[in-house]
DNA sequence: ATGAAAGCGCTAACAG
DNA sequence: CTGTTAGCGCTTTCAT
């Protein structure tokens, strides 16, 4: 019941000084065999534990990471905590994890609840719109390390960033739609008025069809937080259109996953009615029936290379990534119906 | 780059007390409005965050919950941690994350990486075997709150839980599907031999089995991670058994999506030649191609509770929660086949 | 090899 | 209302 047990109950346990409990745990070397064996001993009959954060103050350095997803039900997202994890373990680093939902007002308030814990680094997916000011200064004044991930490197920017080119992805997909004879295409995307690589993935799009001379048309670009129903909803009202798209392009896997559901339950065949392209290749991707064609990107990976940067000491020299996300073909889009169209 | 900055160079800087900085944040009634404003501005002018670190050990309590799931790539535990993470930002609470990966030993680490942290409460998924001890004492030396999810309150345990009644459902869909017929059903489950929770879906497998007078038979039945290669893989297995199984009951999503996908490249229709059951309905369950019949678990709301029952007071009552885990029918499972088996 | 003492950034009790 | 003082749990010189 004692609630407080502390390093000095060790040291009166083991009839040493505070001082020496302290090394003891720290650097068993610079003390003797037999006091290190007392100190252990007191240690485990007391049940004590070791105050970390009383630790981390003393030494002026802070050995947690704080870790910003969109969500944490997005298995693509838990995946990169899995990667940031994995490295984390090892160094003696803890997570510290928040989800923001895709808002940015509440973004704003966990990044200050992350520094107010004082993490070491900050790894943000990506940066909301209106953010980037702070994000900017926060790297510049290096009170706190940077890494923005799932997001390309962008040429004046002081932060880290483990990423990939959102924008190269989503026109080499619209591309290759292209090439299977599709002029008609609808695109499900994410909030890209607030998140930088949801615009970008538009971008992506929009150039591909400018490349190939097919108009843009606002009317087939839906705008939806990336899940299963907003891509269902997307669809359902994509194929009620007239002159209703022959491939749709959703631009996040489940997204897709909703989309074909939607195909599915209007009795339109995929990919023999609409092709269906997703993005991300989560794992269950290839799952679905049809398999989705989409582009894979290891967001593992990402939260392996975040951890790593994220734990270099303060003032280490900014680092790039830029992975690679490659076109994955796979059941869900095929060429044009050689009568396309309705 | 003044990398120390405190609460005193703000005092210095608005020419008032240490302390009186620290009234101004926290209780603002208490200090004079000119004054308030000054420590503001003088915090704003600095860029002065807030430790709260060293808050919290001033005031010998802690506003951090240190959460365990299984893996952070299963959407199912990111819906409990998404309801943590709804239910702490309000609070004031941050959230410390990390994953066992199924791995006893490395459990035991990051339980003591989290004390360590001096988390307010622990919220662990199940407690894996071996540990059942060590975390009954940490629940009754309170220095910690412990609440258990995932899993069915033990009369014994001092520790709260928020779950349900593993066994009463697996066993509720094993009957169901005894009662279209099937008595050769196979079973995917999770590691039985260290998660309490997989062990008691076995137990209600095993015992609807029982009370039907059909004989276990232990050739179909596969423990496997949850996953959906393993469950491609097992379900691939079980097809290939002679006398092969007219229905699977995966418990576990993850592992019903990956048996759906064996059926469907071996040729089997789903529920035609087989029928295909999962367990915790996750929501990429039901856009599944048949939709999947499953158990309904909310793991959002687990999470929720979780998380209140974690941020009470240390020394609250414990609190136990077992919530509804209900049939939910859908296209995947059906009546065995007139002339079925082989 | 060990201890005494100063101190990290903050809070709370007590004066004034 | 505001300042002074003691001190949380730990680390780290500096002596011995």
């Amino acid at each position: 019941m004692k609630s407080k047990l502390n390093m000095r109950e060790v040291a009166q346990k083991a009839n040493v000084s505070l001082a020496t409990v302290s090394r003891a745990m720290h650097s068993p070397d610079k003390v003797s065999a037999s006091t290190v064996e007392r100190v252990r001993k007191a240690t485990e009959e007391l049940g004590y534990v070791y105050n970390a954060t009383a630790g981390d103050i003393l030494r002026g350095r802070s050995t947690v990471l704080g870790v910003l997803v969109p969500t944490a039900s997005n298995a693509l997202f838990g995946e990169t905590l899995h990667g940031i994890q994995t490295m984390t373990v090892g160094g003696g680093y803890s997570v510290l994890q928040a989800a923001t939902h895709y808002d940015a007002d509440g973004e704003e308030a966990l990044i200050e609840s992350l520094l107010q814990r004082r993490v070491h680094a900050l790894i943000l997916t990506g940066v909301t719109y209106g953010l980037e000011e702070r994000v900017e200064q926060l790297a510049r004044e290096a009170r706190v390390r940077i890494v923005v991930v799932w997001e390309l490197p962008k040429p004046d920017m002081t932060a880290s960033y483990v990423g990939f080119d959102n924008m190269e992805a989503a026109r080499r997909m619209t591309e290759y739609l292209i090439e299977l004879g599709h002029r008609r295409i609808g695109l499900i995307v994410g909030p890209f008025s607030k998140i930088a690589r949801a615009r970008h993935r538009l971008e992506g799009y929009r150039i591909a069809l400018e490349r190939a001379g097919i108009p843009f048309d606002a009317d087939i670009v839906k705008e939806r937080s990336p899940g299963l129903l907003e891509g269902r909803e997307a669809m359902d009202r994509l194929m009620r259109t007239e002159d209703r798209p022959t491939a749709v392009f959703a631009a996040s896997d489940l997204l897709a996953i909703g989309a074909l559901k939607a195909a599915r339950s209007m009795g339109l065949s995929v990919p023999g009615d609409v092709s269906v392209a997703g993005f991300d290749d989560m794992e269950v991707a290839s799952y679905q029936e049809p398999p989705l064609t989409t582009i894979r990107v290891d967001a593992y990976k990402i939260g392996q290379i975040a951890a790593q940067t994220a734990m270099e000491p303060l003032g280490s020299p900014t680092r790039n990534y830029c992975l690679d996300a490659d076109l994955v073909i796979r059941g869900s889009t095929g060429p044009i119906k050689p009568g396309g169209g309705r």
